[in-house]
DNA sequence: CTTCAAATGTGATGTATGTCACACGGCTAC
DNA sequence: GTAGCCGTGTGACATACATCACATTTGAAG
């Protein structure tokens, strides 16, 4: 499926745009590709865009003063990832992006999002809920974090997105749930 | 200052309404007072309203099988709190939520929520802008979970919000941190 | 096919935190 | 005033997980 038509569909399941709406809509998005192991955003830097998945797999994670990475999200197809705190207001990314596999994605600027919301009642809609979505997401995974020990969540995740299994390394993992690739690894070896 | 008056100066903040919508949009809310201890949402109910804090504080907090408790929000005057999973999603609250202190709320239906914002423009875009927020800071709160320890993010609590330590007992900052009260209670002493 | 780096497994040991048990002080209700 | 509960402190012990070190496997690049 061509992009467009992607993006098409993923909004169409919440806001109605007609053809000529969507159309002005997507015109706002340019398209790139990246490699595996590319970086998309870069701690440090200014973030201007949000990016929407169209295929590949992303990362979004932190790295902490010991050189730690925390992974905050896995982004598949129809997923977007940025770093809004940056992107939001205005300031230095401190979140990295990057590419888990090969990865195409459409991007958009943080000011065209907040114009497009402001021209066309129905898109303002749509991110609203994607964003309640992201929170409610995140507010669940947080309560998993506190209430379930490293085992549940793995499986947890795992029942989640299945798909993760193949294309994500183990390390990687062990880095979204909070452990260390040792402790992981432990949990059904040995 | 009137509960209006306190709604009025929070919303502005964001989105520009005039006198007739901010008029029309309070229409929708009612008040209520209550007292300590009392409950708001409990799990297992339906959940049909959202809460604005006029006075007072609130926690919404998750129970699990052992009976420990975790706390997702303390709320605080011009907060907002509900279950937005069950209310969102229609479905039975998982969250409770409650007074520490007395409280007086304004309180809106899920319904009227998503009328106001499909009637006034500025209104989904006030709420777009709550919700991106929430997103973010439990974004935040997630990755300290993952980086830091107890101590430290015991006093960036306090340094986020240093009126708590006189409101709020330590076993429900315990339970905020995600750490028995006992290792709380041992940070200073001991 | 060979080489090298990345991913993974595993043992030994240290540490932060949980759990259980009990003590104590301060409020509140009668 | 006193009985009882809630919040809090603290000791002893258990446990999950981190860390460090090293071995083994796998997969990609030449």
């Amino acid at each position: 499926m061509e992009a467009k038509e992607i993006l098409k569909t993923h909004i169409a399941k919440i806001a109605v745009l007609t053809d000529e709406q969507f159309d002005y809509f997507f015109s706002h998005f340019k398209k790139k590709s990246f490699q595996k192991g590319q970086a998309i955003i870069t701690s440090g830097d200014q973030v201007d865009y949000e990016y929407f998945v169209i295929s590949g797999c992303l990362k979004s994670f932190y790295i902490n003063d010991d050189l730690k990475m925390f992974i905050l999200q896995f982004a598949m197809p129809t997923w977007w990832a940025s770093d809004y705190n940056a992107l939001y207001n205005q300031t230095k990314a401190t979140i990295n992006v990057d590419c888990i596999t090969d990865a195409e994605v459409l991007y958009l600027t943080n000011a065209d999002r907040e114009k497009l919301c402001n021209e066309l009642h129905n898109v303002e809609n749509f991110f609203r809920w994607r964003t309640n979505k992201g929170y409610i997401a995140t507010q669940k995974r947080l309560l998993s974090f506190m209430n379930n020990n490293v085992k549940y969540r793995y499986e947890e995740l795992l029942k989640l997105y299945p798909e993760l299994y193949n294309i994500v390394p183990k390390n990687l993992i062990a880095a979204y749930l909070g452990v260390s690739r040792e402790t992981l690894s432990r949990l059904y070896n040995t």
